[in-house]
Formats: structure tokens, C-alpha cells, sequence
DNA sequence: ACCTGAACACCGTTCAAGT
DNA sequence: ACCTGAACACCGTTCAAGT
């Protein structure tokens, strides 16, 4: 395959980072390499270093830039659609863009400094205030939503990712529900009890309700019915 | 450094297994690798090929013989407490063996038919059951509550095994706050008045109110307040 | 059946040399 | 200042050859 670039314009940090999101999008992390990077923008490795410092840097900034885009959700409506709205969109970027997940487990925690952090910290952090959780258990049930919401979309991330690659999603599905009802009876009688609930799921509703669950759990815990406010 | 092992008995699944787990331990992701692995078991590339398919494999194995240990929790009392009980289990596993974090991600979704994943979902969803949640939210009500555990254990990994080697827990938490009271005040009103927060917080603590919240959450949605039933 | 270890096709990164 | 591209020190995996 011919580079898709001639090398019209000058090389930029803008259009490295904009090449590696590209190459991971379409072939996944392991597709990413400082040879076919170089190969697409008809360079050479070291030029791609003066502009960036190392590989995790690239990703960094092909994370952040994703994320930014993903985080613009209408701010207006009640602070509880507005957190469904939010974890959609994480839900969605990550869904497209699968990479995304294996970054923001390690840039959450590696650099919690970083832009993307805060980002979506502060998305979600909002609109837990604006649901009137008292000072003080902010920051948790923050945190135990953003924990929810990236687990959950991480965890989708990688399923979309792998699997057999030719097999349908339906067919997925099929064949673990099998897999575990042949498990053994006295082990796994649980797991064998629901195995047929895995068959039909969908993935996105699933992750809906358990934003819906930890939704409920903060109302429960922390804000106490009264008069006049709807559950 | 000297081979440890000077090769006294036959070479063995079992015995490469325990060898990676304790690279995996000592160095990290990073830190096995075949060349390490040979020289610790004081063989060849090829004599490890001969019992294990491939390092993909080595990893399953590695991560199913810790999950299996540290789900080995104690069968009794009430189901929350069970719920507890396991999570906790669970999350003192991957602090102790970071590296179990990514392999649990790729293991729930790529290979559901391995024995992780049932051996996760039994433990959690035989206590859901006991909760009380009816048929037909088991499975979702399940997935929400392993999807929260695994996503909080495994940010804590992270956590664990990166930021500047030397410097302390607090140390750390200390920056990260410093970070997030110089934000911008317009962009990041929330993230800036939560910064205090990060500072004190103990993650084991954070990790439990997490699966409280989830719970609460469970009682709330799935089981109706009866009278005689304590919340 | 089990093991050896050189060889292969990759990585990310560096750096003297060019313009 | 910006870029080239060969070279370095690694990877995981294979495979003819040995016992």
C-alpha cells in the first residue's frame, strides 16, 4: 500500500497525533507502530521524535484529544440526564475509538495532572453536585461514578475488540451462554441459572442500568426523600 | 544475577506458571518476558513452547491460579457482608499482583468461557441471589456489581504500580490536589473545590463506599422496603 | 517425548549526519 | 530548526537438531 501522505504540508505534533489516532482506530493498538507511523506520513523515525518525545506521549495526546471531543455534551436538563448523557458519550467514544480504554485506566492513575482527567471528573463531578450530594461525599460518589463508567465502557471496549472476528455479536453471546451452562452443577449453579439471560442482552441498555443502579445508591445514601422532590 | 533455579526437577506447566507469576510480582508487566523466564527456569526458548502455546496463554494460567486463591473466601453470613467480603478479596489480589488488572479485563471479554469469569460472576451472583433480587435482574444486577469491583480494583492497580517510584502515597495525593486547585476556576469549578478531598482519602475506604453505594442501589431498585427487613 | 539455542521478523529509541 | 535513516538493544515465536 502506497503512503496515503506525500508530505504536502510540514510535519506537526497536530498531524502525528492525528495519524496515530487514525492507525489506531482502524488497526487497534498493536497497529500503531513508529514503522507504519512513518510509513503514513512519508517520514523517518527520528523526525517524528523531534516532535513528540516518546510513544506514551502520542497516546497521551491521541487520548486527549478524543476525549475533548467526546466530553462536549449539552450542558442544560435535571444533573441525573445530564450524568446519563455524559457516560453515554464515554460510552460511545470508547465503543469507537477501543483503544481508548487500555489509556484512561493508565492515564487516570499515571497522570491524574493530565487534561483528561479532569475533564471527565469534572463532567460528571457537576452534575453530582447540582444533584445536591452534600459536601464532603462529593469527591467519592464522584469517583465511584467515574469508576462505574469506565469500567463498564473498558470493560465493552475490549469485547468489541476481540472475540472471533468474523463471529456476530449474536453468535458471541451464543456460545458463552452455552459455555456456561455446561458448568458444573454444584460449582456454578448460579452461572449456569443466568446463563440464558447473556444471550439477548444488549450491551448499551446493560450499561444504562448500572449507571441507573449507582444513580439510585447515591439517591438512597445520600439524598433523603422529601416532600416534593421526585425520586 | 544467577539463575535461581538450577533446574533440579523436570521442567513443567505448573512449574513455568509459578515462575511468571513471580516475575510478574517482582517486575511487573514489563519484567516477563521469555528471555527472563529461561534464564529463571535455566532453559530454552523452545523447552517453554513445548507446555505452553504461546505468552497469551501463560498469562490465563498465571491469572486464573491467583483469581482461583483469592476467591477462596469464607462461605457464610449475610450476603452483603458476602458481597463485601469478596470484593475486598478481590481487590487485595491486584494490589498485591497489579498485572491481574489488565489480564482480568481482556480475560472477562475475550475468553467468558474460561473459568475466571464464571469463578467472578459465581461468587458475586450466588450472593445477589441470597439479596433477594428477583429473576430476571440477576444477571445485569450481577454484571453491574463485578463491572464495579473489577473497574475500581484495577484503577488501583494502576495507581499502584506507576507514579514516581520514590515518592509516598501522600506525597502523591499531595500533588495531585496542588494540580487540581491550579485549574482554571471557570473550566473546573467542581474539580477545584473537591482537590481537599483527594488528599486525605484512604482507597480501600473509597473502594467499600463504592460497593455500598452500588448496593444501596441494588435495595432500592430490587427490593422493596418490607416490614421486618432491616435496610 | 522433551529440550536446545540460533535465527527470524518484529519492536521503541537513539544519534551522527544532512539540509 | 527540522529531518533522514541506519543502528542498537530489545521483543515473541519458530524450528532444525539433539537426547
Amino acid at each position: 500500500m502506497a503512503p496515503r501522505t506525500r508530505r504536502t504540508e510540514a510535519l506537526s505534533r497536530d498531524r502525528i497525533v492525528e495519524a496515530a489516532v487514525e492507525l489506531l482506530d482502524t488497526s487497534g493498538e498493536a497497529g500503531l507502530t513508529f514503522r507504519t507511523l512513518t510509513e503514513r506520513l512519508a517520514t523517518g523515525a527520528g523526525a517524528i521524535y523531534w516532535h513528540v518525545a516518546n510513544k506514551g506521549e502520542l497516546l497521551e495526546a491521541a487520548t486527549d484529544g478524543v476525549i475533548a471531543a467526546a466530553l462536549t455534551v449539552e450542558p442544560a436538563g435535571a444533573p441525573r440526564d445530564g450524568i446519563r448523557a455524559v457516560a453515554l458519550g464515554l460510552y460511545d467514544a470508547i465503543e469507537h475509538h477501543p483503544w481508548l480504554a487500555t489509556q484512561l485506566t493508565s492515564q487516570l492513575s499515571r497522570s491524574p495532572w493530565g487534561s483528561v482527567t479532569p475533564r471527565i471528573f469534572e463532567a460528571i463531578g457537576r452534575r453530582v453536585h447540582a444533584l445536591g450530594v452534600p459536601e464532603g461525599h462529593r469527591f467519592t460518589t464522584t469517583s465511584a461514578l467515574v469508576t462505574y463508567i469506565l469500567g463498564a465502557a473498558g470493560q465493552n471496549a475490549a469485547n468489541a475488540t476481540s472475540a472471533v472476528p468474523h463471529a456476530s455479536r449474536a453468535e458471541f453471546l451464543d456460545a458463552v451462554s452455552k459455555a456456561w451452562e455446561e458448568l458444573d452443577p454444584d460449582d456454578y449453579p448460579f452461572t449456569r441459572a443466568v446463563a440464558a439471560e447473556v444471550r439477548g442482552h444488549d450491551d448499551r441498555e446493560q450499561f444504562l442500568a448500572g449507571v441507573d443502579l449507582v444513580l439510585a445508591g447515591i439517591t438512597a445514601v445520600h439524598l433523603p426523600a422529601r416532600p416534593g422532590r421526585a425520586g
